[in-house]
DNA sequence: ATGAAAGCGCTAACAG
DNA sequence: CTGTTAGCGCTTTCAT
């Protein structure tokens, strides 16, 4: 049990070499015998011989860990993001830690912090809706470790981003809808402090504009969580308008399912009398009834991404060269089902 | 930019004292001046310094990292463990290396290997249905690195388990459908393979035992993936049998709502004709047409308890006492919703 | 091709 | 109370 593992002395004691022989052997070195270099290998091997990362990565003061703090983990869009990162992590030798914000500015100092002890080599990071000040993540930067900001950004920090166009996915999403006829269309926007929702919010006004349709202040409804539950209180008062909208643009796909649900209880047809979209495409979207039209997002490829970004900047701020901080705009596509296009498209069931 | 990092030595110099007394001032030990304690702090404060954890961990060869194994964190059981994980990580000054083994043994085996390089103290990891050799985690064992196995276990295993009683949510799930007047309870299982579907179908046919219905061989029907398009299809298959269910209960919540969709195209109805029950609880249960009645598992919870005990055993196992390893078996419980109660039950919309 | 020596940053053991 | 010494396991000079 408490048999202490195999060094790189113990190989050489054995073999009677010296300790810095072992090591070039097992490392491939070029100046070391070929006869040396087998026997280590095949004494190490009958060992089980195990480098010890701890004393490597003291060394090179390098850890090889990627932290990852996302607001939840639960949300499809974050899922996703996380397989992206996690995949693309491995294939570059990374290892991926993660932290979770809960749209809690306090939890992300202390995810920060957290990752701070544990050496990260960089940081991935979808700040929290509650987080207005970045300092904790320059302090990261002053330590020489990289910063990604991924989808919720923030202007303030002067970083790599990988983003996508909200903008342009709304202004599609709201031109679908009225290439489908649709005159009257309402906007259910979240908050306005992230910076994604306002860009939805601009993109649907702007789709309005181009196509000359009125913009019926009445017909954008703020709600702050973006969740099913308010998407459906906020759809009862649309409802409630003196003239109600035929269709109805939702900044999230919760609020979205949640628009839906008021719609058939008022006894109105989807998407005949008024038609729905919203904006991530979850999981769900495909499952409800009927199953919801919504603006996708290229969740795993950011992911992907967004560890590429931070590698990079992780190399170049080793060797000391300069880093130009890049963002990426990723395009956002159309998934178009029975919400927008009626029974009439025969949709898959996945 | 490469100025390097603030060290012990820097401190102690410009202070001249030495590296140790500022060691000992920092760590707050006992034997250490107030005076000096005080410059200390003060100039560490003002220099920014950051204890370096690598040469802690060095030393202490220890990481104070648990590392995560599941196989899909899209799944919103396996999202909750892991927000359960990270949260009681956190409370126990651990970090949280995760890794995504997509049902694949062989990716189970790179991510431990990944988590090796990473020197993790513990592993969390709940087997893919495809892991029937444990040697990977046997070998970590030997490293002295305990695991815990959580929910997707194996009998070949010797370490702690984190297990929810699968066999009574089912038996529960079954004697509920009975208990709201059905005779002709079919069951969709998975494969037998995971010791959790065959716990459900044990409680199901037990269930039916215990209540002198008779146990229809034509009623069990066996899917792989129990996914939502098999769902769909083995329900279409029961739905052929010469003599039909009157419930089904489902081994996950993916079959279930394929079944639903199934028998609405049958234009069955839910539950007066068929009742229809899952195993899970996922997020969209609730959202489908009509809402979902499952066997609710305290994911959350699991995680936690799983961080519980896989810390106790690192400290165990560092202080070289022995460790008795624990299996926790949690309780599942009902949640009961519109496809068993019908509307008669005003149902909340979360 | 190999060995000897030094050092990464920190802490524990031992003196005083 | 404080300083000196040593060492965690490995790699990287610098000799030979």
């Amino acid at each position: 049990m408490s048999k202490h593992n195999i060094r790189l002395k113990d190989i050489a004691e054995e073999l009677g070499i010296s300790i810095p022989s072992v090591s070039r052997a097992l490392n491939n070195k070029a100046d070391i015998g070929e006869e040396t270099k087998r026997r280590v290998f095949e004494l190490a091997e009958k060992l089980h011989y195990q480098r010890n990362q701890f004393a490597i990565n003291f060394k090179n003061q390098q850890s090889f860990i990627i932290g990852v703090i996302i607001p939840q983990i639960v949300h499809h869009f974050f899922s996703n993001v996380i397989s992206g990162i996690i995949d693309e992590a491995e294939n570059l030798g990374y290892g991926v830690m993660l932290y979770q914000s809960n749209e809690s500015y306090e939890s992300e100092l202390k995810g920060v912090e957290t990752f701070q002890k544990s050496m990260i080599d960089g940081l991935i990071i979808s700040l929290s809706d509650n987080t207005f000040k970045v300092d904790h993540l320059k302090n990261l930067q002053e330590h020489n470790v990289p910063v990604v900001l991924v989808d919720k950004v923030n202007p303030d920090m002067d970083s790599a981003k990988i983003i996508c166009d909200d903008y342009k996915g709304a202004y599609y999403a709201t031109e679908h809808l009225i290439s489908i006829g649709k005159k009257k269309i309402a906007h259910i926007t979240g908050s306005l402090e992230p910076h994604t929702t306002r860009e939805r919010c601009k993109g649907f006004e702007s789709a309005l504009r181009h196509y000359n349709l009125p913009l019926v202040p009445n017909l954008i409804k703020k709600c702050n969580l973006v969740s099913r539950e308010e998407g459906y209180l906020t759809t009862l008062a649309l409802l409630a308008e003196p003239e109600i909208p035929d269709a109805i643009f939702c900044a999230t796909d919760p609020t979205a399912i949640g628009a839906i649900k008021a719609i058939k209880e008022k006894g109105l047809r989807i998407p005949d009398d008024i038609a729905v979209i919203g904006f991530s495409d979850w999981k769900m979207s495909s499952i409800v009834d009927p199953p919801l039209s919504s603006v996708s997002q290229p969740d795993f490829e950011m992911g992907r991404k967004a560890v590429e970004l931070v590698v990079k900047e992780i190399q170049l701020t080793r060797e000391n060269k300069p880093v130009k901080h890049e963002t990426h705009v990723m395009e956002t596509s159309l998934v178009l089902r029975e919400s927008t296009l009626g029974k009439s498209k025969k949709v898959p069931l996945n």
